[in-house]
DNA sequence: ACACTGAATAAGTACATGGTTATATTTTTG
DNA sequence: CAAAAATATAACCATGTACTTATTCAGTGT
């Protein structure tokens, strides 16, 4: 981060890490990562309503997150910024040496021991 | 990301992207970034509120990002997970490249002529 | 033209969130 | 001990957000 960083700058940034601070939308996001898929098809695998799919690709659209492709009668969408799976291979990555971390501290006190 | 995403993972790493969605947080975050700081400091560095300070830092420390020390009448706040760092810089390089793309592809039509 | 299907939008609602002012709480200082 | 200083907390309020249901829009096929 540069060092002085300005009330927009810092505004957008704070916008981005927005858009990744949704369950459903990382799922969305999640199930793109193997490719483009109809909405139907999200709809499918969220579990969610078409509606909400569909608002939550809007939002992730007009911020340029993703991409729409229009064949016949669907839409379909893909990635449109892969740096989001660096940032979230990040946070997970720290997540996890955060959860191994916890537990090796536990281990020094109860230890589950062989029989 | 792991194949399959449970929904309390989900919901940890939106938290976590929630924790940097908000322009004053990172403020403060990127004023910690030099080195600890007292609340009063950091009050006087972003301009907000003493009470409002507070309240960021706290929800910063419940979830880890911050930590705190207290001398006599003060508290000091230091960072607790570097990691946000490589986040917000991931996240900053990429909009530093979509702007000079933007640039470039304007560039195309309307360039700046030197007199 | 008609109904059907996939997707987008609208309207409404419950809840989370970020800010404020006012009030503790704790330590230092006179 | 009283007054002041540094933080924390409480109570409150306005706005934002993520859903829902109902409706509209656009493309397909009969």
């Amino acid at each position: 981060m540069p060092d002085i960083m300005s009330d927009e700058m810092l505004e957008l940034i704070a916008q981005r890490f927005r858009l990744l601070s949704d369950p459903m939308r990382l799922r969305i996001l999640h199930q793109l990562q193997n490719g483009e898929k109809s909405v139907s098809e999200l709809v499918e695998a969220t579990g969610a309503s078409q509606p909400n799919v569909s608002k939550h690709l809007s939002t992730l659209r007009t911020h340029g997150l993703v991409r729409r492709r229009q064949e016949g009668n669907m839409a379909y969408f893909s990635i449109g910024a892969p740096f989001i799976f660096d940032v979230c291979n990040t946070v997970c990555d720290n997540m996890k040496d955060e959860w191994e971390q916890r537990n090796s501290l536990l281990g020094q006190f109860a230890q589950p021991q062989p029989d």
